[in-house]
RNA sequence: GGGGGCGUGGCGAAGCUGGUUAUCGCGCCGGCCUGUCAAGCCGGAGAUCGCGGGUUCAAGCCCCGUCGCUCCCGCCA
């Protein structure tokens, strides 16, 4: 390299006009006019245009038809203001160009396969493959600097308060509960297997047990699970844990670090402390423990109402343990179409829901497939429960209540979106709280709702002999706008209460401590009471950037089967690695 | 484990109920042009239609299988 960078592409402006120069960067485009002939240079700053003028550097232009896309280059030159009324307003640097002197190709580059900076559309197979030209790309290059921000932002918060950041282990022990570990085999503990972290779960209660008093950490963590639109298999969470607190310190502490990172990331001001629902009324009003509050259309159950109800499908769904819900679509009778109302049926399908039925409140009467069947009291019980007026649109969904539940709620996004009830603007935070400590899994018995840590509410913890279902836990999650970003709980910090919890999974006391033997030996040290919480980092940028795909926002992500198409992991290995692990693979052919 | 979508030159697409040399735009290569900014004009090269089998006189188009990408359900303590 001779020439010696001066600048970057996104730096100069019209005060600059007169310097000499030099910049660095990736030819973008190159404009030939016979005469003078035009590049845009772009680096990770920006952009600036480059003019090879025959009258000023003849030697330059001569060669300027060389360059192609994506050569690499210096060049040379003098920074003038842009004759009048050629200013590009559409750029940082559009009010000069640079008038090139010489320059100096510092590396070719093959036709890219795709255009750097508009690659939105190309499949996703070529772009992962080339994900270095991707990530060259203005869109993808801005969402990893600003990931590298907010991450500092976050760091510095946690840091001013006092926190220690401590690094836990990659390599930790098997845990068969929740989901499914990554192994990894190693060649001095022959036949033995180390985990990839789900999560620092363990190794930070015990840093708790230790006195840090306050950790965090932006730790990357493992799942071997299906992936999904904003999910991957190694994905990163900040990871905080505080001692002698209660489910309040940690709330406020986090409710601070998104009112500093919403002031200076967006400069908005967001009102707090957050608004707080419970489980019970989240999964009543809308149909899921992540509600998105940005509108209302709630959920309203009318079980009562249809009990003995002329609509067969109605009565069956209560006579058989379900539940009959609906929402009053307001004023939505003439932005749906027939169509709109017919395409809610298919739209449930996943979640078993067998039909959407409706109620158009029209002017000269209801239209509906349904009222006909309905009492006069049952309808004017129904629109007086709905608050039901004209021009209101009222959907049901009976079954059970799971289905119900997951049906309306997703009815709820879709209308939401529909009738244009959702700001895109809005960063709407919401906690839900009073979480139940177990869940019935498919042979009825507990299994843990958030994990076997959480500790139940000290109010509760006599029904823990009665009636483990009932019981609640000071278990939180953070919620924006329909998203959890975010989950912790109380722990237990009792040993006796820890052994109970696990028993009460199914856990024998032996299992218990094969698998968390440290755990429970080390809360018998004199463990002080703490909570903490997870962050989904990947998530929030993904709601802060304004994208559905979490690709965006990582810079090396996996495809949908978990590979990597750039550096195409996972791989085979030589025969000579399995025998230093002393393993060997037999492939267990499926049925 | 289940369901849906996609796979046609480097990229994005078209290809009607199967029928002669597979169409268009961008990009690429060459030429022209002193002001463009995802420049313009002229010319050119480039695909056997993801892969394998089958049906048919004839398949990009139909059938079976398979691979890859993608969205969703299950799963994700």
């Amino acid at each position: 390299m001779k020439l010696k960078r001066t600048h970057n592409c996104g730096q100069l402006r019209k005060e600059d006009a007169g310097k000499s120069i030099v910049l660095n960067g990736w030819v973008e485009n190159y404009r030939d006019h016979g005469g003078v002939a035009f590049i845009d240079l772009h680096d990770r700053w920006g952009l600036t245009q480059i003019v090879f003028d025959p009258q000023v550097a003849p030697e330059a232009h001569a060669m300027a038809h060389t360059l192609r896309s994506q050569f690499v280059v210096a060049v040379e030159g003098e920074v003038r203001a842009r004759p009048e009324g050629m200013a590009n307003a559409n750029l940082d640097t559009g009010d000069i160009e640079v008038y090139v002197k010489s320059f100096e190709l510092l590396n070719k580059s093959k036709t890219p396969p795709f255009d750097v900076q508009h690659s939105e559309s190309v499949n996703a197979e070529t772009r992962l493959v080339h994900r270095y030209l991707d990530l060259r790309g203005k869109q993808l290059q801005n969402n990893m600097i600003f990931r590298s921000k907010v991450t500092g932002m976050i760091r510095n918060y946690f840091l001013d308060n006092d926190f220690v950041e401590v690094e836990t282990p990659i390599l930790q022990k098997s845990t068969p509960e929740g989901a499914r570990d990554y192994l990894v085999p190693s060649r001095v503990n022959p036949g033995m297997f180390y985990a990839l972290p789900q999560s620092p779960q363990l190794f930070k209660q015990t840093l708790m047990i230790s006195g840090f008093d306050r950790y965090f950490q932006i730790a990357k963590c493992f799942r071997d699970e299906d992936l999904r639109a904003d999910r991957q298999p190694e994905f990163t969470q900040v990871d905080l844990e505080m001692s002698f607190v209660d489910r309040d310190d940690i709330i406020s502490m986090l409710e601070g670090l998104f009112k500093k990172l919403m002031k200076d990331i967006f400069n908005k001001d967001i009102a707090l402390p957050f608004p707080r629902l419970s489980y019970d009324e989240s999964m009543r009003k809308y149909g899921n423990d992540k509600p998105d509050l940005r509108f209302g259309l709630e959920i309203v159950d009318c079980s009562d109402v249809f009990a003995d109800s002329g609509f067969g499908v109605f009565k069956n769904a209560v006579a058989s343990g379900g539940l009959v819900r609906c929402i009053n679509l307001k004023g939505a009778a003439d932005k749906l179409s027939r169509k709109d109302l017919d395409e809610m049926t298919p739209y449930i399908k996943p979640y078993r829901g067998k039909g959407v039925a409706w109620i158009k409140m029209n002017a000269d009467g209801p239209q509906s497939p349904i009222v006909k069947f309905f009492t006069e009291e049952e309808s004017k019980a129904l629109y007086e429960r709905m608050g039901a007026e004209t021009g209101d649109v009222l959907i049901f969904v009976a079954d059970k209540e799971k289905v119900v539940c997951q049906s309306l709620a997703a009815l709820r996004l879709l209308m939401g979106e529909k009738l244009g009830l959702i700001d895109k603007n809005e960063f709407n935070f919401l906690w839900v709280v009073d979480f139940p400590l177990f869940e019935k899994d498919d042979n009825g018995r507990p299994t843990s709702m958030h994990h076997p840590f959480t500790a139940p509410r000290p109010e509760d913890e006599e029904l823990l002999d009665t009636d483990v279902f009932a019981v609640k836990t000071n278990a939180y999650d953070l919620v924006l706008n329909g998203n959890e970003i975010g989950g912790g709980s109380v722990r237990i910090h009792d040993n006796v209460m820890q052994q109970k919890i696990f028993s009460l999974l199914g856990i024998e006391e032996e299992d218990a401590k094969l698998k968390f033997g440290f755990l429970l030996e080390a809360l018998q040290y004199g463990a002080p009471p703490h909570a903490g919480l997870a962050l989904g980092l990947d998530r929030i940028m993904m709601l802060f950037i304004g994208t559905d795909s979490i690709r965006d926002v990582i810079a090396f992500p996996k495809t949908q089967k978990a590979t990597c198409m750039m550096s195409d992991a996972p791989g085979p290995v030589e025969e000579s690695q399995l025998e230093e692990l002393s393993l060997e693979i037999s492939m267990i052919s499926e049925e």
